[in-house]
DNA sequence: GACATTAGTCACAATTCGTGACTAATTCGT
DNA sequence: ACGAATTAGTCACGAATTGTGACTAATGTC
């Protein structure tokens, strides 16, 4: 008894109760990028929408976000986490009642274009679509902005071994602003997140980087002050 | 066509697809607690729940939230915020493919025991309930807790005016650690949060301490670092 | 009136942070 | 070959933030 997402409109006109929907993040040059599909039902042949579809019975949302992934990307995310549930009035393709936000996280290297049928666009500049999924591409934007000093999740952006320059690129690219080089390493180094390996990568021009790789290590557990309102003041224990 | 929620088990055995669930919390002395109420279709007579049900047709699921709410609680709560879509196969009272969790804040005072279907009782130690239902509650718990120092929602659990060692109060319930007063005066000053009022408040033995209440200022843009993993280094702009 | 109790403030050491300036290693142009 | 340009990486110092104990203030209790 699965509920198919993509309509074929005929037979009953039941809104289907449910989709999960894929918002997929990779760098691609100095942007933030985002993947969609092209819509099967197209009327206009140039409409595009975030990979979706119903759970199908017996299987759970996370499996569900995995198999829709799987069949759009071609491949595994380096991280599928869920943003949301999104049950308002916006206009979603297949008209779910409710929509089930997931961003997954993809490495630079594993973003080649998967075919015809789909495209990374810059998540500044996408093409027009549903209302619904516009909504979803933005609390994907929020939720990994939020996540960003909670969890290593810009890890999850690069390949296995990275310099340090490419790292502090995507925590600009993920903040929208530029960081202090100095202070950027300072903070890095204290936070035990990264070992070194002892290759140099020579790109293009300039002094040749050290690669390093993601590797936290256990951190003393060095409570701090309580922050109101994002940035403000702090408060002792 | 609204699917209805809580069973009555017979005509067909479809699972209904969704279900909202709400932990409505309040502090009550120093502890924090929950609302549940009383299952309808109850096997054995003690048997609770989080108040829940099926989003009605054409409703969104901010008003279906509502509406339980309103209906558990007996009035509005302070603050009524989605967390996520929980859709493993947890077990859930109403069998729901996908439950979206929500979290309401109480304020002191508006707390009373809302009838005899319903009770308060201490996060800590919940009665035996659905594993879903626990599972939303952790996810309230870790919700409010991860958005305690982004947007001010303690002072959802106040009345209009509170004195500032009921604020502190609230962080360390919320924080499960205890702050130095110096410290959390300090970053609450900084933050124009809150305003003095006038009036004093003597409450049982000791000095009487001003009231005050939330007055959230303009505050300067104070970009701070970057923070790696919650407590880290920080990375300057 | 002494004392316990809660409110509120202060001041200082220690740490963290923002920032500019420096050195290092490479490519490119001439 | 050599200097300019470019990118990597480090250092050091002033400024700001934070943890903490000790202090004063105002009330109730014995």
């Amino acid at each position: 008894m699965p509920e198919r997402a993509s309509s074929s409109g005929r037979a009953t006109s039941r809104r289907p109760a449910l989709s999960v929907d894929i918002v997929s993040l990779t760098p691609h040059g100095r942007r933030l990028t985002a993947l969609l599909v092209r819509a099967g039902d197209a009327r206009s042949k140039e409409r595009w929408e975030l990979p979706h579809d119903a759970p199908r019975a017996d299987e759970t949302i996370d499996d569900a976000a995995a198999r829709v992934e799987r069949a759009a990307l071609g491949a595994q995310p380096a991280m599928l986490e869920q943003i949301a549930a999104f049950g308002d009035r916006r206009r979603h393709p297949s008209d779910a009642v409710v929509s089930i936000g997931y961003v997954a996280l993809v490495a630079t290297g594993a973003n080649t274009s998967p075919g015809d049928d789909a495209a990374w666009f810059s998540v500044e500049e996408l093409p027009p679509i549903a209302p619904r999924h516009r909504a979803i591409v933005e609390g994907a934007m929020h939720a990994v902005r939020a996540r960003l000093d909670q969890s290593p999740i810009a890890f999850r952006l690069l390949p296995a071994t990275f310099t340090l320059s490419q790292l502090q690129e995507i925590y600009e690219l993920l903040l929208g602003r530029r960081l202090h080089k100095a202070s950027f390493r300072r903070a890095l180094h204290a936070s035990w997140l990264v070992e070194p390996t002892d290759e140099w990568r020579s790109e293009g021009r300039g002094r040749p980087a050290q690669l390093f790789r993601y590797a936290p290590r256990k951190r003393r557990g060095s409570r701090r002050g309580v922050r109101f309102e994002g940035v403000s003041g702090s408060l002792g224990g």
